[in-house]
DNA sequence: TTGTACGCGTTATCAA
DNA sequence: TTGATAACGCGTACAA
C-alpha cells in the first residue's frame, strides 16, 4: 500500500502536487509535471486509502442498507426472492454511483443505529421497518433516509418512502377473482401491519364493492418460521378446502401454499383457486403457474438508491413513490 | 458526532483517560473518573469514528465479500437461491463476530482488487472466482483470503478454498440412476469450468464404472441469459426427448428445465427422469419435489467466514475444506 | 493515575 | 506552478 507521501518523496515533489494530479486538477499543475505523476502512479498502482480520505472529508462514500428482521420470519432473510432481488438493484445502483454498499442485517434498531452512526454512512436504505422504526432512526441519524415498503405517515415528514400501491394492487387481483365467480375467497399473510395491511385493506374492499361479506375466519395466518411452518400450513389446509380461492399475500406463500396443498391432493385450480402477489421466479417456474399481482422488485431498489444518491447531492426528491402493480393472470385462477 | 477530545475537554481531563476508559483500560483508571467518564458516554452517546480508528490501528473490521459475476449468466446474481442463501449465511457469521461486511459483485477482478486495497479489509471472501483469478487477487492482496468453490490447485498455495465433493455428489446421484435402469442420461450445465467440471466428471465417471458410454452430444448447454434461456430451453427440451434421464448441474436449471418440459407435455419422471444439485428452495416446492445431491449452502457461507476471521487472528486453518454432500431422493427420478 | 504529543493518509489552505 | 503545514479523530508510547 504506497501512500501520496511516498510518492512525493520518491518523485522529489509534494503531496499536494501528487494530490492534485490524482484529482485531475490539472490548471494548477505543469504538463511535465502531470505526466510524471501519472506515470508513477500506475507503475506502483496506487490506490488511495478511503480512511484516510474520509477522515479529512467528513464522508464516507457509504451507503448503509439496513434490513429489519422479524423475530418470527426467516432465520435467513435473504432467502426471500423478493428480498434478493431487491438486494440485487440496489447493489447494482450504488456501485454505478460510485459508492460502496455496507449491508446489515439486525433484528434491533438500536444496533442498526449504532452501525450508521460508526460507519458514518452518507445515506441509508431502510427496509422493513415496523410502526415508527423508522421515525426513531430518522431521529437520531441526520443524513439522507430512504425507506422501502414502510407505512408511516407521520415518517413522511423525516425520509422518502418508495413502495406500492399495495391496496390497489390487492383490490384488482381479488376483483377479478369475484369476476370468475368465487365468493368464498380467504386472505393469507402472517400479520396486519404495514404492507400486509394495505394489502388485507384491498382485499376487504373488494369484497364489500362486491356485496360479499367477510368473517373473520377468512383471514389464514400463516406461520413462517421453519419449525412452525409444516404444522401451520397443515391446519390452513385443512380450512382451505371450504373457500373457492385464497389470496396470498405473497408469491412465496402461494407457492408454500400450493405446494402443500398438491400434497394431499387438492388440485390447483380445479378445487381451489389461489392468487399470489409479487411476481418472483417462484411462482413463475411453479405448474400451474401462479397468477399474481406483478410489481417490479429490482426496479424498486433502483429507484430507491437513486433518489437517495440525489438526497444526498443536496437535490429535491418527492416525499412518497408509488410504483405500479400490474395484474398477471396465469393458471391458477378458474372460471367457476 | 461528539469525539473523544470533546468530551476530554468538557469532563476537564484529557483524551487518554476517555479513550482508556472506552476501551475498558480499566487498571489504569481510578473508580471515580471511570464512572464519571461512563455516565457521560452514555449521556451523549458516544460514538467512535471508524475512519480514524482504522487510520490509527490500519485495520478495518471489515469483512469484503467478492462475487464475481459472469458476463453470460445472471444480470442479477443474487436471483439464483443459491448465491443469496450463501450470502445469507455469511453476512450471519460476519456480524457475529463483530465485523462488518462489505458486499461488492462485479465482473471484472481488477475492480475488485481495486475496491479491497482502498477500504484495506481485513480480508477477503471470494466467491465465482475462474481459473487463476483467485491467484491474481492474492498475489496482489496480502491479507487472508478464503474462496468458496474454486478449483484451483495453485491457488490454495495462496487461500484456503470452502467447497464440496462436486465429483463424488454427482457420481452417487448418476450411479443411482443407473441403477434405476437408465442409462441415455444427458449433463445439463452452462459451461465446463470449476465447480460444473468437477461435478461433469463425476457424472461421467458413473457412465464408465456403468460401462455406458458418453456421446457429445449428452452435454447439454443451456444459455441462462434471460434473453436467451427460452430459446435454449426450446432446443433441450427436444433433444430431451431422447434421454432416458438429464442429471442437472444445479437445482435451478433443474427446476427451469421441468418446468419447459411441463409446458410441452413431457411428464416428470414418467416421460423423463431429472435430478438436481444443491438442494435449495425451488426444488424443494416444486412438483414433483425433486431428487438432488443436497449441500448445507448456508452451512458453507458460515464455514468460510469462520475460517477467515480465524485466519485474521492468526489462527492455523486448513487449506481445505470439503463439506459432505447426501442424496435426496424424491419424486423425480423413476424405476423403469 | 493522568496528560502530552505524535502518527496514521488524505485533503485543503495559504504562502512561496 | 509548487511546497509547507494544519486538520480530520483516534490510539498509544512515554512522560509526568
Amino acid at each position: 500500500m504506497i501512500t501520496i507521501k511516498e510518492i512525493a518523496k520518491e518523485l522529489n515533489m509534494s503531496t499536494t502536487t501528487v494530490s492534485n494530479v490524482i484529482h485531475g486538477k490539472t490548471g494548477e499543475v505543469s504538463d511535465a509535471t502531470i505526466k510524471i505523476v501519472e506515470d508513477y502512479l500506475k507503475k506502483v498502482d496506487y490506490v488511495p486509502n478511503i480512511n484516510a480520505r474520509n477522515l479529512a472529508q467528513n464522508e464516507s462514500k457509504i451507503i448503509g442498507v439496513a434490513l429489519k428482521a422479524r423475530a418470527d420470519k426467516y432465520e435467513n432473510l435473504l432467502m426471500d426472492p423478493f428480498v434478493s432481488e431487491l438486494i440485487g438493484g440496489i447493489e447494482e445502483s450504488i456501485r454505478n454511483a460510485g459508492y460502496f454498499m455496507m449491508l446489515y442485517i439486525s433484528r434491533d434498531t438500536d444496533e442498526i443505529m449504532r452501525h450508521v452512526s460508526t460507519w458514518n454512512v452518507d445515506g441509508l436504505l431502510l427496509f422493513g421497518m415496523i410502526g415508527d422504526d423508522g421515525i426513531r432512526v430518522s431521529e437520531r441519524y441526520k443524513k439522507p433516509i430512504v425507506c422501502i415498503d414502510t407505512y408511516s405517515i407521520e415518517g413522511l415528514k423525516h425520509f422518502t418512502n418508495v413502495g406500492l400501491d399495495d391496496d390497489k394492487g390487492c383490490f384488482e387481483m381479488v376483483n377479478y377473482m369475484i369476476s370468475q365467480g368465487h365468493r368464498r375467497i380467504a386472505f393469507l399473510s402472517d400479520n396486519l401491519n404495514g404492507v400486509d395491511f394495505a394489502r388485507y385493506s384491498g382485499y376487504k374492499r373488494a369484497l364489500e364493492a362486491n356485496n360479499i361479506e367477510f368473517e373473520d375466519n377468512w383471514f389464514f395466518k400463516i406461520k413462517p418460521r421453519s419449525d412452525e411452518l409444516a404444522e401451520s400450513l397443515n391446519e390452513l389446509c385443512d380450512r382451505a378446502t371450504n373457500f373457492d380461492a385464497i389470496m396470498c399475500v405473497s408469491d412465496l406463500y402461494a407457492v408454500q401454499l400450493m405446494t402443500a396443498l398438491s400434497d394431499r391432493g387438492v388440485r390447483v385450480p380445479d378445487d381451489i383457486s389461489i392468487a399470489g402477489f409479487d411476481d418472483t421466479i417462484l411462482g413463475q417456474l411453479h405448474r400451474p403457474s401462479l397468477s399474481t399481482v406483478h410489481q417490479d422488485v429490482k426496479e424498486k431498489g433502483v429507484v430507491a438508491t437513486d433518489i437517495l444518491l440525489k438526497r444526498i447531492k443536496g437535490e429535491n426528491v418527492p416525499k412518497q413513490v408509488q410504483l405500479p402493480t400490474r395484474l398477471i393472470i396465469r393458471d391458477t385462477i378458474k372460471q367457476i
